[in-house]
DNA sequence: CCGTTAACTAAATGGTTAGTTAAAATTTTA
DNA sequence: TAAAATTTTAACTAACCATTTAGTTAACGG
């Protein structure tokens, strides 16, 4: 393997461990130490290649949210009708958290922390994804399958169920055990139910 | 003021002070010194009255789950029909995450951290929540003004889209600074008018 | 094969922070 | 008023932790 390679190998695991590690416990929470420990590598290395803590999650931000979006506009995109995009979205956006298991919590924290440290770019993937759904309603609303609501509160329903099912899971359990398996709790073993679920419910909500 | 209310304001002014700071900062983040600056109080103080940073963290939790439970649970119970108590329910909860601040950014610290930090106490707050509004969803399926629908689906569209209006404030301005007003973003200024706007959306999916 | 350079490391540095302590001051109680 | 509870003061420590430094290793180009 050659120098370049190499580089890029080195500098994928540490993103890789400390994505886990801020998600896991916060910009203040995480620790270089354990983050470099975990991903098997020097300390020192990790200052050479990114940079200090803040630099290093500022990575981490921007890296998990150019998959998600990149993922989330090309799905959309391949679809015609509103309705077949909406369906797109929430089962893009279902699939990529629960994927990357870290995304939630990451933007969990960063909304408890006012979103001080979401990187610029960070930004404007939230603005793309949002300029998606609020297109996709509008085509619906114009064409006539959706009512007229506020697309705010919309997106507020897909992105708030999802990232609450998805960094609920270790809550749920808790609960469960407390409570006993008869207790009705939402669990679900694929991707394709939760987001069909969703996906109904919403529908039924949007259409007139 | 006698001994015991003396003590009771004491404890009062540090856990309300605490509770800020457990928001803004997280466990890890919030630091002790900080928080007896603020709240005007020795740090001594702290330990004498409470303990250590996770007893400090646990009551903070506790206090903030038990006032939201039980105003929650009065409201509810004083509606009749179904379709009152679910906009009750709603109501309520916007209510509170409203007039506390703090209480989304705990509630999804906690769910990023895995739920690892959430007293008991405060589990059995939220099982006397979940239990409320499956209750109600009960009660309108058995009278037919509900469809049959997944309780478990319905509270995360409640909960999540609340918590994520609630915390997403700092964010939304963000957002707005970036792409002009003229993009429609979510924004109210009354509780009633998001806790409306969040009922009529969620009892148009409900409803048959 | 050799000098250069990118990649990496071990160890040190220095600031930060949770928690402690002991004595004194203040307030409340009885 | 004496005892008890509360709070402050302020110094202290032991651990923690981000960052730096000085040095090592090995790939690369010539």
């Amino acid at each position: 393997m050659n120098r370049a390679e190499s580089s890029l190998d080195t500098i994928d695991i540490i993103l890789r461990t400390a994505t886990e590690h801020f998600a896991e416990r916060g910009l203040a929470g995480a620790r270089i130490d354990e983050i470099a420990r975990d991903a098997g590598v020097n300390k020192a290395t990790i200052y050479y290649h990114i940079g200090g803590k803040d630099e290093l999650y500022a990575a981490v931000f921007r890296e998990n949210m150019r998959n998600s979006t990149e993922r989330l506009l090309s799905n959309v995109e391949a679809k015609q009708t509103a309705e077949e995009k909406f369906k797109a979205y929430v089962q893009t956006m279902v699939e990529n958290l629960r994927e990357n298991k870290a995304a939630a919590p990451l933007m969990m924290r960063e909304l408890a922390s006012g979103a001080e440290n979401i990187p610029q770019e960070g930004l404007q993937y939230i603005v793309k994804m949002l300029t998606t759904i609020i297109q996709t309603l509008e085509q619906g609303r114009q064409d006539g399958s959706f009512r007229d609501t506020n697309p705010g509160l919309t997106h507020l329903m897909i992105i708030g169920s999802i990232m609450f099912y998805t960094a609920g899971e270790p809550l749920r359990k808790k609960l469960m055990g407390l409570m006993g398996a008869d207790f009705p709790m939402l669990e679900y073993t694929k991707d394709c139910d939760l987001a069909r679920d969703i996906s109904d419910f919403l529908l039924h909500a949007l259409k007139p």
